[in-house]
DNA sequence: GAATTGTTGTGAAACAAATCACAAAATACG
DNA sequence: CGTATTTTGTGATTTGTTTCACAACAATTC
């Protein structure tokens, strides 16, 4: 049965995402061991939040010592699968899709856009790189590369249909780029990006603000604040 | 004082957001009243929860007659101060920056990127008619358009120092393409949208229900899934 | 090697969000 | 007009998350 299967990434894991950047770049800058509040510093949470988010993923420091590096990176490449590599499937090569395409960071953690997919022929050619296959390839390369996760950056009226699509062939996971819900059974994970809303949520506290700063009320503002 | 200032959009908005682009479409077929559930159905959450979220934002409804679209709409608008337009501002044009000011449902939510900045001067022209300056303009721009937002999709490494310089010049919020937290005083606004770890988590999540499926235990999985 | 210091890890407490349960209101129907 | 039905709105309850407080422990000092 297809449904509406919101997915909401758990903060504690958002947190582990910016624990990781921040030991990466104090790995880089020669640093060996941390303490949960350097962490905490660095990522603008307390140190229990850090403590207690490494005890959800089960990670043990030594006490007074603090953590090592080496080893939370370690961890977190368990945690996230990074020690394999991920294959990737883009569909829509527009905008949105050719930008993703070239963004070099996804390489850098492991995950290849294996391919890219579009309907209009004449974008189907080789693009920086990666090649852009046509729709009736899909099956054949999802399976040749045991793709798994896709990105959809199709326009939002051919979304459904090609994540119906994507889900025949054995697709699990979608980051969907298209400003609509998607349907699908709840054993596929959805993660929407949209980034109308992202903009305009700015917007929104930057108003209240403007307008909480009439009142000196700052209460109100930090409540609706987290770090 | 500068400060790590992480900003998290309160989940009671994102899920107006959903409504919202919910009432739109029915909008457009014609339907001109809906219950809690409708909205419930449409967007995954219960009934109570749509309930309980109009509350909070005030809007009300009629006892068994439910609420109208149009009212609703107009409430929002209200809400997001979507009755005036917004004028933006977009830092890089990369192929992030490219994609991101042709996209045109921006405009369709009033919100206008003005003009485009960019340090290098080759990128420095007219680009799917929205102009591109050197940053040496930025202050004009932003006091002639009365600018308080701006997307920013420079580089990580310059992503600072851009950040401060927008906020030198009056900037209050900032969409931040780059995978960094920037330091920023608490009355400014940043939402950090970090593409990689959006894949990510994906990923993590994708991963977690093969290995879950093998061992039959739903209970697990659904703690972590929300509607 | 005992006392001191600094840090972890985690139960308990406080706080926040979601769900439940139902009274109140509006409408429909006999 | 009164009774049944439907749906809202919200206190009460449950569930989830963050913060607090401190015991346990490792390292350091004397
Ligand atoms: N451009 C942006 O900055 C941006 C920002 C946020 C969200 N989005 C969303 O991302 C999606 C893509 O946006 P865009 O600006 O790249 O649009 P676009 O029109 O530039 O690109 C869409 C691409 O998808 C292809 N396509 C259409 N139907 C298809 C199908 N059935 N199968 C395969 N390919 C198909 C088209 O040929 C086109 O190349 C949209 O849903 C849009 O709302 C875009
Ligand atoms: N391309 C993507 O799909 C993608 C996805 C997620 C995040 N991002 C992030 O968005 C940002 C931009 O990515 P991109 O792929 O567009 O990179 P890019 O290199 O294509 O574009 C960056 C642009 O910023 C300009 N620039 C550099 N320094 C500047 C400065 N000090 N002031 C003004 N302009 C400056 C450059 O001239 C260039 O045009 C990066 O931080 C990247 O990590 C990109």
């Amino acid at each position: 049965m297809k449904q509406i299967t919101k997915y909401v990434i758990k903060n504690s894991l958002k947190r582990i995402f910016l624990y990781r950047a921040c030991l990466v770049r104090l790995k880089l800058m020669g640093v060996e061991k941390v303490f949960s509040y350097t962490l905490a510093n660095e990522t603008g949470v307390t140190s229990e939040q850090v403590r207690k988010d490494f005890s959800e993923f089960s990670i043990k420091g030594n006490k007074r010592g603090g953590y090592e590096i080496n080893d939370l990176l370690g961890k977190m490449e368990d945690i996230f699968h990074r020690n394999k590599d991920h294959n990737i499937v883009l569909i829509g090569m527009g905008n949105m899709g050719l930008a993703l395409s070239k963004y070099s960071k996804f390489v850098q953690r492991n995950m290849n856009i294996v391919a890219t997919f579009d309907i209009d022929p004449f974008k189907q050619k080789e693009r920086s790189g990666i090649p852009v296959y046509s729709m009736s390839r899909l099956k054949e390369i999802i399976e040749r590369f045991k793709v798994k996760v896709a990105i959809l950056a199709v326009p939002e009226i051919s979304a459904q249909e090609v994540a119906d699509e994507l889900m025949r062939h054995g697709i699990k996971g979608i980051v969907n780029f298209a400003p609509v819900l998607l349907k699908v059974p709840p054993d596929v994970v959805i993660n929407n990006v949209n980034l109308c809303d992202e903009l305009e949520s700015v917007i929104y506290y930057v108003h209240k603000q403007l307008k909480i700063d009439g009142f000196k009320n700052l209460e109100l503002l930090y409540r609706d604040m987290k770090y």
